[in-house]
Order: structure tokens, then C-alpha cells, then sequence
DNA sequence: GATGAATGAGTATTCATTCAT
DNA sequence: GATGAATGAATACTCATTCAT
């Protein structure tokens, strides 16, 4: 039993990489038993299917995120930091992304969503009790709590996620996010050094700027 | 070339009608063409390839939306108005939407986020002209426009398009939208009305209200 | 793994006699498979492709006629014979070539030349051997032997492959082969009882003989 | 009719020029069409089928070729160099050759053989009566001339066609010849100058030698 | 002479899953 | 616990050919 848990583990954590560097789709069991060294059989003696099998790599993903989240969540650092540290954790670390940031890459998006979806689950109710902490030490005041943090973890990982995020961005993420929690203006500005813009602001919207109508 | 063009509509629409209604994966080339009772040769006369049927079937999705969306900006109602008609178009209209809104499974999540994205792309400088109308008329007040007009479409879609959401997720969308682009604290609470919450408030919270740390 | 090894080996045998009597071309998947019993997924359990099933049937005959050839080289027989012999070992045996003699149908010809090409590359040094022992022998006396050897060969599969050749095709390629490895005039007349010609001579030349310029 | 015949022609080299570039087998009548401007109808109009096109394509390369070995035929060079002539002639000239020499490429073999196969039968004629005129003038002294010519022609397609044959193929092919059409010794030598081997000699040897039986 | 829409049989390959040993 | 042989449904795409206009 003991040691048929590490095996399972084991096979785990190489689901979990190729998942993460080819695709869900791309990844074949078969290319799961031969990088594990491994037959079919044993395969199917340890996972149900595929699918489940996906499963518990994101549980698994999440439990590690969430995990660190908490030791943040219970550490003395100012309630602030908490948000923006917990918030980091949160996103699935970039060197754990597929290469080449291609989470856009089809056969990247259904895992991908599949671990947001469950992020944004397990994060708001953590975010929501920093956000009380805040509010009692009057950094922050607002209701609607758990509603709040879920939208700014969206913006968040909607905006950043890409990579491809200009400093304006980053201006209004921060406007946006201390409006939303009723934060002192400016009180987040500290972010910005956190994240860096990998395009400079104008680029993009050059091309968007399309004459419409009359 | 008459007759060759309302046949490719034909097909794209009953493509469109298939994917939407049981996912872009979960159709074969053979399903389209026996409902749409044509040779597979004639399939391929009309498209490359199934990706590329994908393709015009959003493009197609995209030109509707965005036609709608135009007539709007180019008409005479008020810009708060203007504003919510136009992000209220860019949502893929409920009955366009896979059977059960199950927009999640996997099966239909490459195709709506292919269509997210590019409705996004298309809406961002639309919205963007009507914000800067508002701003002329003094009803908003912001910068880095384009920026903020995303964030409060991926807002929109994020939180309305599951189709599980609660009054308070509509209050705190007011809330954010008005923070957002400057506006006048409540003159956009007429949305209330038009958006109708089909999940109670308080309820999704239950389970998520996890003891956590120690 | 003896199981598995039989099996594949069952398998090659019938690709084998499918390839050769229908051609390469005109043998689908399917049709082995159906032959055989087994599932699709069967035979891709044990071979990669049809392309590498094509590859493997051609080393198994090549391995068969080479076994052959140096149970020959070999023997005690005299140096002449065992060129004969081998010359001839190393072709196709008839029964195993398309009906019809169709070599030339164009299902056939890849088939047929990649066998022959490997055929003649691993022929060149076996023969060269036995010229070798030839000239030891005061029985041959030439230099430049792996160039020699070749051209006989390509002469010898070229001329009697087809099966359409006359008693004076024989007549040439038996003078040529002694000038070519420097062997007594007549010394290799003995050839001529071993073959055949299937045509008598001086048909073929009738049609060919044309009138040409002025 | 005029008009029809100068289509057909059109047609006719570019069918020739994409068989030859990319293979019979590579080439579809799509690409045939798309490259002529035409519409399928059309193409089917002028011919009757993919391989009936192969046929015309092949046959007005042989005219070509054999147009050019007459007129050495009928010029008043000396006899060992209208065989040389003839016999280079014959051969498809390199620019008409797949790229890259791939003539071993599957996708070219059949046309290639095809092609060579309706060559040795135009061109054995032509040279048994340059041999024939040799043999008159005391330069060439053998019988059996057209099976002679045909093994002549044969030895030198399969040698140097490949484009890898080395200096000792080419004395190999000299000495044989010679011996062939007994010719006086050296009298061929000349051939050498015209001849580049591409490989130098005792190159491809190496790997050939392998130790045998016991 | 010319068009181009329509055909449909044909093909190789993939892959999650099962189960007897 | 572990194996690996066997399965077979599923699938996208090709292409020479036909024929009504």
C-alpha cells in the first residue's frame, strides 16, 4: 500500500509534466507508460482513465498552490502584501505553464481552464479572509466581500495570464483593484515593481484603432 | 458562383449549429455532411478543413455580433445606454449557446474561448469610441480607455456567462463598471433591471466557507 | 514475447504474399488485416506503418535469399557454379513474384526495385568473395571485382527478371560475364542449359525494326 | 482544331514539368489545373484520364529525346562518338530530373522506369545500326547486335543514373564495352573525359567488406 | 470548347480501454 | 501488483472522375 501510493505519485507527477508541456490532448497513454517505464495495465491499475487522471493532476496542481497560499495566508506580513502574495501563488507558476506561454494553444485551453476555474474556487474564500483582516484594521472597506476578491482574481488572471500585458494595464489593474476593495488611492502602487510589462503600452492598440460607423 | 456561395452559407450555418449545439470536437465531418446530406467530397470542395470550418463558423458568429453592436453605437440613445446595449450584443445571445449552458464542457471550451477572444478584440475599440463620447458629454471620466473598456468586458463575460450568478455579483459589477470609467455613483444602476440574477444571493458561498490555516 | 514474436512474424507472412501478389499499392491495411483475423489496432501493435511492414517484408526476403547464397559461398562446389548459383539465388524465385509476371505493373515496381536494389547491395561482396576465389584459382582474371560483380548483376536481373529474354540474350550475357571477370571463352557455357528462354529469338526485333532518317 | 491542339500542348508541358519536379504520384489534377489556369472540366476535355496523361507526357519525351539521336545518326561523325552521342542523348538530360536526383524517391520511380524502359526500346535500333555501320568499317567486330546495344544501355543507365558512381565504374564500363562490341582495346578511352565521376573511387567499399561464412 | 459543382469510395492512423495470465 | 497483447470504433482528408449547363 505504501508503496503502491508513491508509485501512483510517481505516475502523477509525469501526467502532470507532460500535461503541462504538450497538452492534455497531445498526451497519449502512451507517452505517459513509456516516460514512466511501465505497462499498460499498470496504468489502468492505478488510474481509472484518462480523464480522472487529469483530475487528480489538477487537484493535485491546486492543493500545492493552495498550500502556499495559506502559509501566506497565516504569515504576519501586512494584509496588503497578503492580497498581492496570494494572489502570485495563486497563478499557476510560469515555469510550470506549457512552453512558450502557448496557453492558447487549443490543446493547452481545457486544462488551462479547468485549473483557473478551480483556483478562483479555492482562492476566494482564502482572499475573502484577508480582505475581513483588512477591513478590521480599516485598510480596506467594502461589502460584498467574496464577490469582490472573485473579480479581481479574474482581472487578474485574465489580464496577466497572456503575458503579453502593457504598463497601462497594470495602471488600471491597480486603480481598479483598490476601488474594488475600498483601498486608500495609491496604497497598491507598490505592485507595479512586482510586475513587469513584456510590452510597452501603445503597441497594441495601434492596430485596433479601426474608423466605425459614420 | 451564386449557387456555389448560399451552398457554403448553408453548410456554415448547419456547422454552426452543430458545434454550438453538441461542441466543435464532438462533431465529425460525417455528422455535418449527413445532416446537411452531401458528399464528403462536397464538403471539402466548400472547406480546407474542419479547423478552418471552425473558423468561418466564428467569423460568421463574429460579423452578426459586431453589425448589431455598430447599429447601436451609430444610434441616438444616451451613452450609459449605448454602453450596456453594446457590451449586452457582444455576449453570444443565450439560445446561440450549447444546449444545458454547458459552455464548460470541454468539448465546447475551445470554441468559446475562441469566440471570446475575438469578440473582445472586435468590441474593445467599439466600446472604446462610445466611453470617449461619454467622457465629451461629461458622464465619465477616465484614461488608458481601452484598457478599462477590456477589463470591464472580460468583467461582463466572466461573471454573466456561466449563467450562475447572484444580485450581489450584479451590484458589485455596477459598482466596479461606474469606478471603471468615472461615472457618476448609481447612474448605472438601471443595468440591475435588465440583468436578472437566476441564482439567489448567498447561496454558492455555503460550500465555499472552508475553515482554513490553524 | 514468444507469442508476440509469432504473431508478428504471421503477420509479415501474410503482408508478404499480399504485397507480392497484388502489389504494395493495391494492399490496404485493411485487407491484411481481414486476412488475418485480427483487429486494426492489432497490427499497428506490431508494426509502426504499411510503409515499415513494406520494409520489413523486404529484409525478411532479402535475409531469406542471402541465407541461401552463403550456404552456397560455402559449399565445395567449383567457383563458376557457385557464381551461378549465387547470381541465381539472389533473384526473386519465380513463384514468389507478382502473377502475371507483372513486374512492371506500376503496383509492383517500387516494390520490386527496392528489392533489388538491396539485393544487389548485398550480393556485391559475396560474389566479390567467390571472384576472389576465382582468381586464386587461375579461373578468373580481372581487377576492379566489386565494380564487375555489379554490372554482372544488374545485367543479370535486368535481362531475366522480366521473363521475356531470348537464347541470344543468354548467348551475350554468357560472353560478356567471361570477358567481364576475364574467365576462359566457352568456360561458362554450362549457363546455358540452366536457363531457359521463354522466347524464341529474333521475335521481338521484327517490331523494332524501323526505318530511321533519310 | 488548331486552337484545341495548342491547349493540349499547353497542357501537355505542364503535366511534364510538375511530373518531373514532384512525381507523378505527388501530382493531382488539382495542381495540374491550378497551375494551367483551367477549370477540371477542361482538363478532361483534352484528356482522358491521369494515366493516359502520364502516357502522352512520357511519349513526347521520348520523341524528343530520339528526335536528337537521329540527327547524330545521320551526321558524319566518327562511329565511337555517335555511339557516346546517342547513348548520352538517350538518357533524360539532368535539368529534367527531379530535383535533388531523388530518382529513388517511390514518387518517381515508376514514371523514371517507364521512361527508361520506352528509351532502351527506341534507342536499340538506332545504335545496332551505328554498330552495324562500326562493324563495316572494321571499328566493331561482334553478332547478336541489338542484344549487345540493349545491355550496353542498360549497364550504362543503372550506373550512372544514380549520380554515384566512381572512376573504377567508369574503366569497368569502358573495358566492357570495348569487349562488348569488340572494339579494339582502349579505343573507347575517350568516354572518360566526358564522364565526371562524382564519387571518388574506394569510398563506398569500405562498408561493403564484411567477413563471411567461415 | 469550357465550366465547376458534386461525387464517394478509399485509406492510414490513433488511442483509450479491457482482460486473461 | 503487474503485464502486454488485443480490441475496434472513430476520424479527417484525398482525388480521379462525371455531367448538367
Amino acid at each position: 500500500m505504501r508503496k503502491g501510493e508513491r508509485r501512483k505519485r510517481e505516475l502523477l507527477d509525469i501526467a502532470y509534466r507532460m500535461f503541462i508541456s504538450r497538452g492534455y490532448e497531445n498526451t497519449s497513454i502512451d507517452d505517459i507508460i513509456d516516460e514512466a517505464g511501465i505497462a499498460k495495465g499498470t496504468y489502468y491499475y492505478y488510474f481509472e482513465s484518462k480523464e480522472q487522471t487529469l483530475e487528480a493532476v489538477i487537484e493535485m496542481m491546486i492543493e500545492n498552490e493552495i498550500e502556499a497560499a495559506i502559509s501566506i495566508l497565516d504569515s504576519n506580513i501586512p494584509v496588503l502584501q497578503k492580497i498581492v502574495g496570494i494572489t502570485a501563488s495563486i497563478r499557476p507558476a510560469p515555469e510550470e505553464l506549457p512552453i512558450e506561454g502557448a496557453l492558447m494553444r487549443p490543446e493547452n485551453i481545457i486544462m488551462h481552464q479547468k485549473i483557473k476555474q478551480r483556483l478562483v474556487e479555492k482562492a476566494v474564500p482564502l482572499l475573502s479572509k484577508v480582505v475581513e483582516e483588512g477591513i478590521e484594521q480599516g485598510v480596506f472597506s467594502c461589502d460584498n466581500i467574496p464577490e469582490r476578491v472573485r473579480m479581481m482574481l479574474i482581472l487578474s488572471n485574465e489580464t496577466f495570464d497572456e503575458g503579453s500585458f502593457t504598463d497601462r494595464d497594470v495602471d488600471v489593474f491597480i486603480d481598479i483593484t483598490e476601488k474594488l476593495l475600498g483601498a486608500q488611492k495609491h496604497s497598491m502602487d507598490f505592485i507595479r515593481h512586482l510586475i513587469v510589462a513584456p510590452v510597452p503600452s501603445g503597441i497594441e492598440n495601434t492596430e485596433i484603432d479601426i474608423e466605425i460607423g459614420g
